[in-house]
DNA sequence: CGGTCGTTTGATTACGATCAAACGAAGTGG
DNA sequence: CCACTTCGTTTGATCGTAATCAAACGACCG
């Protein structure tokens, strides 16, 4: 019944970056119920506190999650593009414990998430699909969270800026060497642990070493291998299938030291596995 | 035939501190076929890259999980503590993203994945119990993300030593109001982004404010409501049943302003929803 | 053409890093 | 039982990255 190409086929497009989907699977989820919405930027999706009974599946334009802390800053932890699933854990857990915003005008499909746990349950290949987007989610946390920590504020700007290039790519998004950047300074900043002001003249000082340029909201990356080099990025955190354009053997990684820091007495290491 | 208590009881009471696990499943839980082992800290249970084919339940000490940036920093993204899951993400993502060690010793019980993988797909309210755990998990990062990134040095650290006192007490492993730090000063400074000095400075101004005292590897808290206060600490993000003491509406939560930091010139909000 | 939002630049401050060294506790071997 | 070692903690002095404060500039919009 449905026209040309579903509403839902981002989040199917999304999946199956990730995880294989079926085919009988893959029919079952384009044919869940739901609702269209847009969304001016600024418009809450959910509310921390809140109890959300919708899922919401991003067609369009972008969205970040944030938390507010005691003196008022605020922290973006996410960002979130075409075809990302939106407020299925917050479903999971009753609560919602951080904000989600539309960062750009956006549009929506919103699904009922017992609908999508019940779909779920019922088709293994959709349901570690599901389960293994929702992991990548947080294992892009978990990078932003060693960016944070230990990297400064040339390398935290150059990593984002790898991340959303490579992110909007494999979403289809990026036109050759150029992406977008759908959010302001101070934005850049919060997500950063920046401040606005800081972002500027590191923005300005990756401009002027040639790594990229910017024209409007838009990036182009000037100088990839430098880029990636400026900000430690290696992608293997985003569980994409594709390694990225090639030389970047996976198997270096496997055999990488990973000694450092570790200083215990204890002598034998690895005994266990 | 199990003798007294079985091996996986710390796994399945760390599953039901979050979500139901009806009878059935958890006899089927319990059962799983696993091994038992013991390690000395600082050998790792998982390395960045590998494959994981077993995942652990942690059955005693602390594990701590951790990132190796470029210029060989090292951010510590996650702890573990009795009854923790660990590897499962990894096995369904495939590859390891970050490296898992032992911080104390160690017993824990290796589960095959697949088996753990397919026990879950046939018993529903097991399979929503793992989820909730992950999520959580996932929302301990977020966490922890805005902490780096928003608070200072001094709300940092009090903010961790109250995560760890109410998870520890969720587990059963705080007694009264102290409860136990099982890494040194270079690994909290791993943990929260600052350096071992800094660390060592910050727990003294918590000292002598009277939030809390220590003795070795042990923290008393003198101040409870001072700390959580110091902390910014809300424990809703940890996503246990009890709310914690009492004098806690967690509604107040729901009603919170949430404009901070948002300037957008787009008039009308909450429109959706 | 004023008004608002976002970017850019300058001047100063401060939080936490870095460098350096002494001290204390626990374990080891003579 | 006491040197001796090792690891962790503590303290001091100085440095540097990023915050803060302030203001001008530029772009878009009604």
């Amino acid at each position: 019944m449905l026209a040309k190409l579903p509403s839902l086929s981002p989040l199917l497009a999304m999946l199956e970056r990730r995880s294989p989907v079926d085919e009988r699977d893959a029919k079952a989820l384009l044919e869940l119920p739901h609702s269209l919405h847009a969304l001016a930027a600024g418009q809450y999706l959910f509310r921390d506190g809140a109890k959300p009974e919708q899922c919401h599946v991003l067609l369009d334009g972008y969205v970040f999650r944030h938390k507010v802390v005691g003196d008022g800053g605020r922290q973006i932890i996410g960002l979130h593009m075409r075809g990302d699933l939106l407020g299925f854990q917050g479903s999971l857990l009753g609560t919602m414990d951080n904000n989600v915003q539309a960062l750009t005008a956006v549009r929506l499909a919103a699904i009922d998430a017992e609908a999508m746990a019940e779909l779920a349950q019922r088709r293994p290949s959709l349901a570690k699909a599901i389960w293994v987007s929702a992991m990548a989610d947080a294992s892009l946390s978990r990078e932003w969270l060693a960016s944070i920590g230990r990297r400064d504020a040339h390398a935290r700007l150059a990593h984002l800026l790898c991340e959303l290039f490579v992110r909007q790519e494999a979403a289809g998004l990026a036109a050759g060497d150029s992406f977008e950047l759908p959010m302001n300074q101070e934005q850049l900043g919060d997500t950063l642990g920046l401040t606005s002001v800081h972002i500027n003249r590191t923005l300005r000082a990756l401009e002027v070493e040639g790594l990229i340029s910017r024209r409007r909201r838009s990036v182009r990356i000037e100088d990839w291998a430098a880029l990636k080099r400026a900000g430690d990025f290696r992608p293997t955190y985003l569980h994409l299938q594709e390694e990225e354009p090639a030389a970047h053997a996976t198997s270096s990684e496997t055999s990488r030291p990973l000694f450092a820091g570790w200083r215990s007495g204890s002598g034998k290491k690895l005994a266990f596995g």
